[in-house]
DNA sequence: CATGAATGAGAGTTCATTCAT
DNA sequence: TATGAATGAACTCTCATTCAT
């Protein structure tokens, strides 16, 4: 984990990070720590050891434990959330393109496991906390279910419209979906990290496993 | 939560839990507040002040507040993933009854959702903790893993052979199964508590999409 | 330790020792881990596990803890301070027979030996906690000091002014004989009690250097 | 007690000692009181009180009460031991001058109870607290028995053969003078500090005691 | 901006003692 | 007489946070 790393990822829309390296250092070394062990059992004093500042520091950036926790956090659930959804592409192809529709669910599913391959610790983190911390779920709210599942839900409303899904209630064949890719993901970097894992057959096979689910057979 | 609950819940086999007014208390009061804020965040002296009783007196019965964490979701985590699973009657039909295939997994989900239907903040503990204790991570490993596991396996694998079960590998498919039921389950009873739900219609659609994501169309 | 030593060494001058079993092993366990780990350092709860008694009955028997170690101290304190002095037999050698005065000192110091070795933990235990309760020194004071210092003092008083002795000040004399006797009683049983002694020789070292070093030389 | 004083009291060889005020207020408080009611019985949050300051200081200056002790003892002892016999004059005059004998025996004793008159408190902890702790005990061992020892078994040897003393075994010789010094510290400032002493002739006497007792008489 | 000593509230845990059985 | 569950004060130690430097 590097300043570019943790510059992008936790940059949050019309706001600047500024990063001096003890503030990355700070964020780097809570990230890893919350992970660990959870935020609750993890200590200021510790993480400030680990990342070779003073324990004022981290105060100095940050004004609580919690406003770190938050400060990570935050920012990682909205660049966990919108991205891939928010783009234009997605909505056409969903719309549109009878053909693709397994195509566009497949490139979802390589783009989210590539996103979490990269920022492991942090989904980790995000998965734990957001039980416990108002905050995060209303950062939740505000980008998934205020702002990708409308789209979603039109998607795929569409989509039973044309013939093409079953009828399944939006919200039932959006958790169909939900629940095969996080279970995977879960699985993959969480439960069974060291296993040897073929991703591209276990992708070719949630793929198929949720069309067949969900779409109409003919 | 009344005292038959928690003793019929918590005890272990071969082994009976002794079990005074204030231990029921005190147990009643830690699953609900370990529950809440999670352990790391829970105080052994909030803990007695829900129970009523004196903060000592918790640790007469539990070593420490590990132990009593321990004390609560060991057999929790039993009771969770064995007994379903354990009765002949699955074995049966997974092997033989070809026609009651989907039968069988809507009496497994339903099962199920009963069990966490009445054991909400039990379910929610494990799911929270099991990721930073490594007893009960072996919990776990010895229950499912090791007795459960091979036994759904086999009939999977039998399934498979008999023709109605597509090839993919067996953790796959049983993946598929358990995301689905799991996303559901978490979805209806942790994060939409609140909303009116269908449960039986959505025990429907998931058999179906399961069914037919995982099964040769012919 | 068994119950007739327990009750012979603890029973106090007017006044009997009723003795149960119990009673019997509280004053043993009690014994033991006074010696090993000092009185503020050992718990009640401890002594009732290792006398195999519940914790509340020490307290049947005893008011508090400090009631407990002055039980077993106090009478400690007399035996060890009390007997041999009170001897007829001893006034007597000291104050007329010229050559057995060495005889009597060897007599005294093999004594002593005999005690301290029948009661090491007791010996520990006395010279550790005398030092903190006022009660201990009291007793002491009362025993030593008021009753035996007065026999020996005249005792040495005589044998000076009969020419044996150098005209050290009495409490002079005595404390070079109590200190020689007590280093070899502590090194002997608590700093290197595994070593290998020849305590015949020992005490005739003793007895010459002490005489040597009190007595006049003609 | 004053910071210069605690400060060359404590420290020990290669290590300089980081004395701020609260930590000089900590080593007194904790110096004071626990000589006062031993270790055991002393609570950290009454060195706090008396130190004026808060009770979690002392456990940034050390990682528990424990190392407090051994922050204190471990280094009084290498100061109580070592000093005298290091020097090099003791070990010349012990093996050359016939006549000066009895004058390196005063100079000895007259330099062990300055050195206990300046630190009574200090004296009183190790010797309650080395029955308890194994650290001290090594510390002693390792500084007494490893260093002081051999060149003090050394001096006593070539008296011996020199035809000075008598043939008792080193130890034994050894000892007889030290219970005889260590008798006398004892009595005079921890039995009776408030009686009056006339050090002058003690000293004296405790010479000839010696001498006369452990010397050849021709 | 960074430090780290200091804080004091509160953590988990132990303790001597009580008391209903 | 003996028990052992219960107590709550006190214990050692940790924590997030502050602030003078």
């Amino acid at each position: 984990m590097d300043e570019k790393y943790v510059k992008q990822l936790l940059e949050m829309e019309g706001q600047e990070l500024k990063l001096t390296e003890k503030k990355v250092n700070i964020l780097v070394a809570a990230i890893e720590i919350f992970a660990e062990k959870g935020y609750s059992a993890t200590s200021t004093s510790e993480i400030a050891k680990r990342a070779g500042v003073a324990e004022g520091t981290i105060f100095r950036h940050y004004d609580s434990k919690k406003d770190l926790l938050l400060g990570i956090t935050k920012p990682a659930i909205l660049k966990m959330v919108v991205p891939y959804f928010a783009s234009q592409m997605v909505e056409e192809v969903f719309k549109d393109e009878i053909t693709s529709f397994d195509g566009v669910l497949r490139a979802f599913i390589t783009n989210r496991i590539e996103f979490v391959r990269k920022n492991i610790p942090l989904f980790k983190i995000v998965l734990q906390e957001i039980a416990f911390h108002n905050e995060l779920q209303e950062t939740f709210q505000e980008s998934f279910l205020n702002q990708i599942l409308p789209k979603i839900s039109e998607t795929i409303y569409i989509a039973q419209k044309s013939g093409r899904l079953k009828d399944f209630s939006i919200p039932t064949t959006l958790r169909f979906i939900m629940s095969t890719v996080m279970g995977f993901i879960i699985t993959r970097f969480l439960i069974m990290p060291e296993a040897e894992w073929n991703e591209k057959e276990e992708i070719d096979n949630m793929v198929e496993c949720i069309m067949n689910g969900i779409s109409k057979n003919n």
